[in-house]
DNA sequence: GTGAAAGCGCTAACAC
DNA sequence: GTGTTAGCGCTTTCAC
């Protein structure tokens, strides 16, 4: 006897299948987090393509914390290949993972030191073309407002700043960036009020960027993620200038309320077929 | 000889250890999308209430086509549970699966005709709330906007309506609602320029939603999603009237950049304990 | 072609 | 306690 339509209504246990196969259809993903709208995009483009190649999302959220212990859980898991929005600031672990054959693919940021395959936005030119979006509109004295306390701005930051500037260096106009760690304004102020969203969070943020200034001494500003770039428009709104006739305001690709550079999402599929899943 | 330490570095195989206990340490989701930030946020929540009981999350993203299959092939997958953000509209389906035994908790969304575990806000209550933010600020006819298209408002936009309507009853105020159909617009205006962005598309539909009326003839809005409330500040604004001195605007849960009714989060982890896992 | 057998890596049960 | 065994449900292999 055969089949028989197996029962009418049989299902396989996948689980099963992938241990005898050694193949799961499971694909770990780690994200540091994912209520910014970036990663929530592109998480989104991630199951898209994977839920069309059959395949699952084992996702994780790292927060900052723990990302390699999420990484070996996934892998205990037996996940067929891991996408990983790393934080890390060395290459040890994860070469250790590649030397062990482990399908790795890496998105939005690169591992310092560690060679592997990237997914990204092409952050130069998305700093460039913002660079020049600013420029055609007139605007001369441009600030590059960065939010991170760490010692080195992270990579992609640099690159879009390298991207900006290259744009306000060879038209040799007067560039005016500053490069705020913003959040030390929190550290060092712990009378102000302490901010309940990241919405208030920003703004405190900015406050504490341009104390030391009278006034605004720019006519643009470059933010490196769009809530930022809300929450400065709001702040500049609130002190009756007026967005973008008197300060124009750019942001990047986090959010679709201001001006962006590239989608970023659509990049994503490629590299995963390329890995071979 | 024992462990040894299991070979200075041994991780078992959470695959073959799910098989033999029947029980995976897994948790499939099933939402509609996650772009939204509703959605986003709420997945980050499950996540991590789950991180913190060693569970893994099983994500799929329905897109309003896929969702039975997706149950059927995170249970294929012999997941140790179910969360879902049902589109379902009857109660068939899903009573199958609890007649089979399957842990199932319902989020955001009730099933017309299914009696579940349900984790959402209280969306009559939070109706009232806004209700009387406005009431309480002096405007007298608030617009109620919705999005859908669907022949009935979905359940919980009623409730909100409700609540929303039972404010400015019992006040014996005016209320000037009108629950527009409003993305028919784009449908019965190819001509018009095909919006790219949600936003546009927001803005496409407010514009149709105002068409029949002269001027604004309301005092606020309560519209049903953020994004959409967001839109409808830009368009007000564009048009000279000022936000909130002339036409007040609130939202509803979805966005942190307007008033909200409740965190909605926190919520999400006690039944999952609840039931067992 | 159809059928039987072995084994993926683990753990629960039963032995010593 | 320490060791052995059987079997979770599938697939691959090998035999018929």
């Amino acid at each position: 006897m055969l089949d028989i339509a197996e029962e009418a209504g049989y299902r396989p246990n996948r689980l099963a299948r992938g241990l005898r196969r050694a193949r799961t259809g499971l694909i770990g993903v780690v994200v540091p987090g994912i209520e910014g709208q970036f990663y929530a995009r592109v998480l989104e483009g991630i199951e898209k393509a994977l839920q069309d190649v059959d395949h699952r999302v084992l996702l994780t959220v790292s927060r900052g914390e723990q990302e390699h212990e999420l990484v070996e859980s996934l892998l205990d898991m037996q996940v067929d290949g891991l996408i990983v929005a790393s934080e890390d600031d060395g290459p040890e672990f994860y070469e250790t993972l590649l030397a062990r054959g482990v399908p790795l693919v890496f998105i939005d940021r690169e591992v310092p030191g560690l060679h592997a395959d990237l997914v990204a936005t092409d952050h130069f030119a998305g700093g460039a073309l913002l660079g020049e979006h600013l420029r055609e509109r007139g605007f001369r004295k441009p600030a590059f407002l960065s939010m991170t306390d760490r010692p080195r701005p992270i990579g992609c930051i640099e690159d879009r700043w390298c991207g900006f500037r290259s744009v306000y260096r060879n038209a040799s106009l007067l560039h005016h960036p500053f490069m705020g760690s913003v959040k030390r304004y929190l550290r060092e102020r712990p009378d102000a009020p302490k901010p309940e969203t990241f919405s208030e969070l920003c703004l405190a943020a900015l406050r504490g960027a341009l104390e030391p200034f009278q006034g605004f001494p720019f006519d643009a500003v470059f933010a490196q993620y769009d809530h930022f770039a809300l929450a400065m428009i709001h702040f500049l709104r609130s002190h009756g200038i007026r967005v973008p006739e008197e300060v124009g305001v750019v942001g990047f690709d986090d959010h679709d309320f201001t001006e962006y550079a590239e989608p970023s999402l659509t990049t994503i599929r490629q590299p995963l077929l390329e890995i071979g899943l």
